[in-house]
DNA sequence: TGACTGCTTGCAAGCGCTTGCAATATCCTG
DNA sequence: CAGGATATTGCAAGCGCTTGCAAGCAGTCA
């Protein structure tokens, strides 16, 4: 009976700690090396692709890693090695569902290459300075920024900071610095241009997302530049706050107020939606009366309610490219500054009238 | 002249140094505590609430932290605090424009409580091994599994690592045990029912998502409860492979040929919506021939091409007390195990005819 | 004045891992 | 089998941070 002498600060602690060892604690690489009769460093090896170990020490390190249920902690190692393996991806746009597409694509794509996606939610009024706080202080490899409206300042920022970024979707307004992949929103312009004229459209009204997004002028530039010259005119454009449905829906119905053109090309395919909900609430038919062209090709794109002829950028192209070539400028550090750009193609469906 | 007697390695082990101290590297506490006269402690401290600084080293220390960009490496810290404050969010669900909005609330809801999202995506024949490998390697304070189809396994094996997880969105078959958080479907099923009947219908089709997902399986079950000993029958079920426009679309198809049911409840809004454009097709009348109801009421359902009338759950209810619960799990590592679920609300809109 | 209290502060150990270095083991070749 | 080349191994230092502890330092009260 000596159990009295235990003060009760004393019980607590070791009530703790044994909850702690028997419970919670996870093994560590000492308890791998201690089961497998090796050193900390041996373990370490089996663990590094390249390490010099021999396959007896292996062999006897993973059986103890078996035997425990260890895991290697990633964090721990990132501190001498200076790589986390972690990708910020940042985006904005949270209510487009080709997004889902595109986050689909990014997680999958950087898992298959051993890289963890750490997601940053800027709509909504967050503060872009607590993400890029968040980025340094969890010291991510790289930045995706993945929008196309997201302020020039952030990614300026990241790269200030030493942060490989690279940009996917849309460009920064001033196209100055850091690394862009993206749909060559110009030539995908200049093709919906020209499908519109083979058409037989003669008066084309443009239905854009916001006035400053770099994806709206910049396809707005294309279409321009297919229709000078020709018989085919731009009789009119209009802007709305965002990419969403409801704008694409005001905005056409004002533009039918007006009249005077016979097709719309719709600078994103909600927007085309939104365009098209319009004119079957007004009772002007598609194609006949009026023919619709959207952008992006998005799933529902597809779905028969809207059947939508629309300009389709090559999505996983983007994405793929994104990713290698962030990895390849956290490999090489080097600035490989740069616009790559990927050409849109038409996707044929029922909202323009046939050739 | 005794740089000859640098040997090359030297060289370049200078040259690297060099580049690393003028070029990249990061400012540490050890930095900012010199510049600020004080032990690394102090800086430390002053970037931990509720420790024991005076204002003034606070002072000298924040001083010295803007003038060099210092930020705290939370991954360093996360070693000795056994926290690194980020969650998982694992899902499966990427083609469900539904998880668009879940994306968005969770991600924002963790940010607004100073967690980091790190995404998994097990869609795609993703490996669940290679997720939770993931999960216990960055040592994630906890787990978010953000699907109604992903297998119970997984949430187990979390639970016996120790890691706290709460699942959102549906529950796992053998509801035995972890902390769920949903809509309850069951009472959705009950208010379908309900609707129905009050509408009018009297023979009710339903056409669910896979077979052995919960959230079909308890949607189903309210539903035959509710018509039980009414004068509304249930006349047939059939089940998609995944909650996707194409089923849907083909199975409304399949119904529509046998014939029979005068109404038709979907487990799922893009299930409906397929429906939908099925009925289009045959040239089936909404809501005159047939009533569709949908579930979930995701954004597109308002939208006029289908203006789907659909059960609510209330996804952001929802994502609240998934979040709130597994930080209460985190902090007091308690087992609060249970049930959580959500009432859900009928939309009225045009698909179904009016009581 | 001196003992006592309550804050601040720096020291040093340590979180779980990697890695340069030197010692040791292993393998070849003649 | 000697002798050199190569591979493997453990030691110890260190990554950037936190934290228990004891020393230092006012301030308080008798």
């Amino acid at each position: 009976m000596q159990n009295h002498r235990l003060d009760v600060p004393t019980l607590v602690r070791a009530l703790k700690k044994n909850r702690a060892s028997s419970i919670e604690r996870r093994p560590t690489a000492k308890d791998v090396a201690k089961l497998a009769g090796v050193s900390i460093s041996a373990v370490s090896r089996t663990f590094t692709a390249g390490a010099s170990v021999s396959t007896g020490t292996r062999e006897k390190v993973l059986a103890a890693t078996r035997s425990l249920g260890y895991r290697p902690n990633a964090l721990a190692r990132s501190l001498m090695t200076k790589r986390t393996e972690l990708i910020a991806i940042i985006s904005n746009n949270f209510d487009n569902p080709l997004f889902m597409e595109v986050f689909n694509l990014f997680t999958q794509c950087l898992q298959q290459r051993g890289r963890r996606p750490l997601l940053a939610n800027l709509s909504g009024g967050a503060r872009t300075d607590a993400a890029l706080d968040m980025l340094l202080k969890y010291s991510v490899d790289g930045v995706i920024v993945a929008s196309s409206t997201l302020p020039l300042r952030f990614v300026e920022e990241c790269a200030r900071a030493g942060l490989p970024v690279v940009q996917a979707f849309g460009r920064p307004k001033s196209a100055s610095s850091g690394n862009i992949v993206g749909a060559d929103n110009f030539q995908g312009g200049l093709l919906a241009g020209e499908v519109l004229r083979q058409r037989g459209y003669r008066s084309v009204a443009f239905l854009g997302g916001p006035r400053d997004a770099t994806s709206t002028v910049d396809r707005l530039q294309g279409l321009k530049r297919s229709l000078t010259g020709t018989d085919t005119e731009l009789c009119g454009q209009v802007y709305g706050h965002s990419y969403c449905h409801e704008a694409g829906f005001t905005l056409m119905k004002r533009l039918l107020q007006g009249g005077g053109f016979d097709a719309v090309f719709c600078g994103d395919d909600v927007l085309a939606m939104g365009a098209l909900d319009a004119c079957r609430e007004v009772g002007a038919r598609v194609p006949l009366d009026v023919g619709v062209l959207g952008f992006n090709d998005m799933a529902m794109a597809a779905w028969p309610a809207y059947n939508l002829t629309t300009i389709r950028q090559p999505v996983a192209d983007i994405i793929m490219m994104a990713v290698e070539l962030l990895l390849g400028l956290i490999e090489e550090s080097e600035e490989i500054a740069g616009l790559r750009l990927f050409k849109c193609r038409a996707v044929e469906r029922g909202t323009l009238r046939r050739a």
